[in-house]
DNA sequence: GGTTTATGAATGAAAG
DNA sequence: CTTTCATTCATAAACC
């Protein structure tokens, strides 16, 4: 069980009413629920077709073509895809820890077909290769290994992701001037007990060149 | 996976285990979630202040000011507007990037497979211009907050780093190949008077001190 | 009808 | 900066 200690915090209840226009009963049933038709396509994508990187645009693509099977939005497929591959690997995720005996490994090819009984799951997909020790880094580690890893699975089709820029332009960076966000002034009037803490702060984030160079 | 049962559908608290003032066990949960003082403080930067960009320094400043309400790392302020600008932002490209979808050819089934296409949709518009909430159907956000801010004060009014980083590219995107992912060609069949008619119009309603007022 | 399960939605964190 | 991963909240549907 986990404490779950709160009281005070305001509860954001987050509701998302928003009425596609297309809508069957704002206020009764604001959360998106896919119509089978809508399923089956998914699937197919995801399970037939591997299709499980979806950029952007292929999202609305998707998602225009959905709409003619009920109402639908972008955020719907982007969810959809986001849920259903963090929940295959969840799974998977579960499994390595076969209380079967002895050690084992992979193994993957679970994927769950319920109701559209058409997936195949050629689970070929684009990048796997998770459950390796995905951390490497910190947050703001000092070192931008640009040792990609490979991610080229071996797509048959084409890559979801075409496009590449990522100009990195390291830029010094300007220090502020005397005044913080707050209006007040930082002038390390703080009674001379040095100010605190900046001890490790300052060189972590720097390295996550920002891009800009200005100076007032 | 452990089934987290434990209470239901009465605690629409969010995830905020962490509060300020009396933390709790940090090895129980490592996910920093922000206390109701300190997000408003962050959304009253970012939407009221338009700040967008801190640096280094600035991320600093605000962590320290921040931690009167509750416990919080740079790393925490660092994440939380680099996510916030993220997903503002490919609210808007998705909105203003509708082009060819141009990709893979899926055909699992319904969809007559008119090969071939060159599915050019692009402008398949009804509003235009991004001033205030323009998408209710991207994948994130859609605005959380049912008391603090409105959402989205446009997307800026006031760079605090003198360089001008939002700049409104139309990336070129070439299209790999003609088709959509069903086949088909999306002929912008949009006339039919909107589905997606939603104006969800959020005012915002400013704040005058970011210094403190306990949450409700 | 209360409980469990499946899944949509949100968001912090991290990788690339 | 952009995209993805992980975890959690919320809730409707399924279950008993």
């Amino acid at each position: 069980m986990e404490p779950r200690t709160l009281q005070l915090m305001e509860q954001q209840t987050q509701q998302q009413i928003e009425d596609g226009g297309n809508n069957q009963a704002a206020g009764t049933n604001n959360r998106w629920a896919p119509t089978p038709p809508q399923l089956r396509i998914l699937k197919g994508l995801y399970y037939d077709k591997g299709f499980k990187y979806p950029t952007p645009e292929q999202i609305q693509e998707i998602c225009l073509h959905l709409k003619q099977y009920g109402q639908i939005e972008d955020k719907n497929v982007f969810f959809w895809f986001q849920n259903l591959k963090a929940r295959e690997r969840q799974k998977l995720k579960e499994f390595r820890n076969v209380p079967v005996g002895g050690s084992l490994d992979l193994n993957f090819g679970s994927t769950s077909s319920t109701d559209d009984g058409r997936s195949i799951d050629l689970n070929f997909g684009s990048r796997v290769g998770y459950g390796v020790d995905p951390y490497s880094s910190s947050p703001f580690n000092t070192n931008t290994s640009t040792t990609s890893f490979g991610t080229t699975g071996g797509q048959s089709f084409m890559e979801q992701r075409g496009g590449d820029h990522q100009e990195i332009e390291t830029l010094p960076l300007f220090p502020m001037h005397g005044e913080d966000i707050f209006g007040n002034m930082k002038t390390t009037s703080e009674g001379g007990s040095g100010y605190d803490g900046n001890s490790r702060i300052s060189l972590e984030l720097s390295l996550n060149s920002y891009k800009d160079a200005d100076m007032a």
